[in-house]
DNA sequence: ACCTCGTTCGGCGGAAATGCAGAATAAGGG
DNA sequence: CCCTTATTCTGCATTTCCGCCGAACGAGGT
């Protein structure tokens, strides 16, 4: 055999039934799988399948060939299965960083099932409003929400959108209306935001949308303007994954253009590599896929 | 895993314990193995071996890999084994066709090794001076001594050299000396051709070697000059391939340049890619270049 | 009867894998 | 102690492979 990976090709053609099947499954181009069919069925100057309009046909000899092969197949996957379970001993300490909501709705469950996936490694969480600095080696990954972090010493990739809104209480909707639009704000009671908080972009839009708008309130953390929310207080801009997650809270308006912001992946440079933080990240980037849906807002519209 | 091939090459590595003799072993590159093994490695994310400078050395996951990776190899084998008893299986008739002594000492050796091999396809053998026209359908495959053969609705294949030299009997030389170069045939008896093989050019450079030769007996085969010499009437060119064979003739002098042909191998355009009859020519080759230094003679100096 | 969908096949350009040559570096033998 | 041999790694050139596109062609449905 000139090449295993023939066989890997074989059995997709096989199964689908045509090379354009197989081609989809495995990921790559018609033509690829037809060339190596053809490949395959030169050097063992056997011809193993039928070719016709409506697809590929085993041979009777191929057929026969499709038992063995898939018994090599069955060697691979559990070839893979160990070494699966080889990167799961794999040992080492890791520490993470982020703020409080997205430990709670995102770092938080992805850890639970880490673990038992990966019981050997050991993840250290520090939760805090503070960015720590990776490239001091203050942490090690970093989960932060907003513009993109300044890339000294880390890498960084974005995960995706977190789409922002005006929130008020279902309470306060009731006594006073929700603004339906941006005009309607004037008027309103709105929550605003202290220090670093201030100068988020939806926080600021909030409280210049509309001339006359009165803050009743400031605080440093977002989780303090979503109690304050929630409160009645009065107008609050939230990203939708902490307002969503409110029942008390209700959106007065679609996700508003321009002052979301985006969910962004930090790892220090020096540790990209270290097995058990690759480990760690291809993990967790497995998870952020899975529940992206979740953080985009189902209502993102 | 993303190329099954990867495993050929860990396989390789891991037993040879250098990139280096795996590349020996599997006929490739050195850096090609080494890149290989480290893209088995990104993808798998372990790592399987150390590099030293004495060679790759498996790790501890490594060596537990390959255990697995020859149960894989175990299967693929079993698969090519399964794929050749296939190709046993293949059956069909063709015609072959040579000369008396290549048909002794080639043809017929091979053919018995061939029926075992190959159950199912029927070869048969006609054995004659006459150039069967293969372009009309007369055989389908022919091995041909001498001259390049024409090339008209056949493929022709050069298989090796063929070396001619002077002989006589042992008894002959006895009784009259033999000659020990060119210079000395003069006055010996020869032993010419006639028809076809007058024009041979080995045949004629014997009767034109040297002035005052005497022509003692012509044949029309090389089969009876071989045994005129045999007789002790005087000197025959031959090729080495039937002199060596006779017990009873000697070398006058290493194969002369110049008067040797070649072997041809020649198949019938049609039938060339037709399955069983490629089983044979593939055999055929494997078998002739196994027994060529025999047919271009121990001692061709 | 015609149209659409799924498929195979060929040609072409770009990308990825491969081979080649040279430098660096241990290990082993004289 | 030095020289030879075997090995790995790097940069560059080339070959091979792969993906894209369009044409051709049946089959099945309307």
């Amino acid at each position: 055999m000139r090449d295993w990976d023939d066989l890997r090709h074989f059995l997709a053609v096989a199964r689908a039934g045509s090379t354009l099947g197989a081609a989809r499954s495995l990921g790559v181009n018609q033509t690829t799988c037809a060339r190596r069919i053809a490949a395959l069925e030169a050097t063992t100057r056997t011809q193993l399948f039928e070719r016709r309009r409506a697809g590929y046909r085993l041979t009777e000899a191929g057929a026969r060939l499709l038992v063995l092969a898939a018994r090599v197949e069955r060697e691979v996957r559990a070839l893979e299965g160990a070494l699966e379970a080889e990167r799961r001993m794999l040992s080492g300490r890791l520490r993470a960083t982020t703020n409080e909501s997205i430990a709670n709705d995102v770092l938080t469950p992805f850890l639970a099932r880490f673990r038992e996936a990966y019981p050997r490694i050991r993840v250290e969480v520090t939760i805090t409003d503070r960015t720590l600095e990776l490239a001091r080696g203050e942490a090690d990954v970093a989960l932060r929400a907003g513009r993109q972090p300044e890339a000294v010493g880390v890498a960084v990739r974005r995960i995706c959108h977190l789409p922002w809104t005006i929130y008020c209480a279902r309470d306060y909707a009731l006594r006073h209306g929700a603004p339906t639009s941006q005009a309607e704000i004037a008027g309103h009671a709105v929550i605003g935001g202290e220090g670093n908080v201030a100068d988020i972009a939806g926080v600021r839009w909030l409280e210049e949308a509309a001339p006359g708008t009165e803050v009743v309130s400031r605080s440093g953390s977002l989780t303090n303007m979503t109690a304050a929310a929630v409160a009645g207080l009065g107008l609050a801009a939230l990203p939708c994954m902490i307002g969503d997650r409110e029942p008390a809270l209700q959106r007065c308006f679609p996700p508003v253009p321009g002052i979301g912001g985006d969910l962004w992946l930090v790892v220090r440079e020096e540790a990209r590599e270290v097995p058990h933080v690759r480990a760690f990240l291809d993990s967790l980037v497995a998870h952020l896929g899975a529940v992206r849906s979740m953080l985009e807002g189902s209502a993102t519209g």
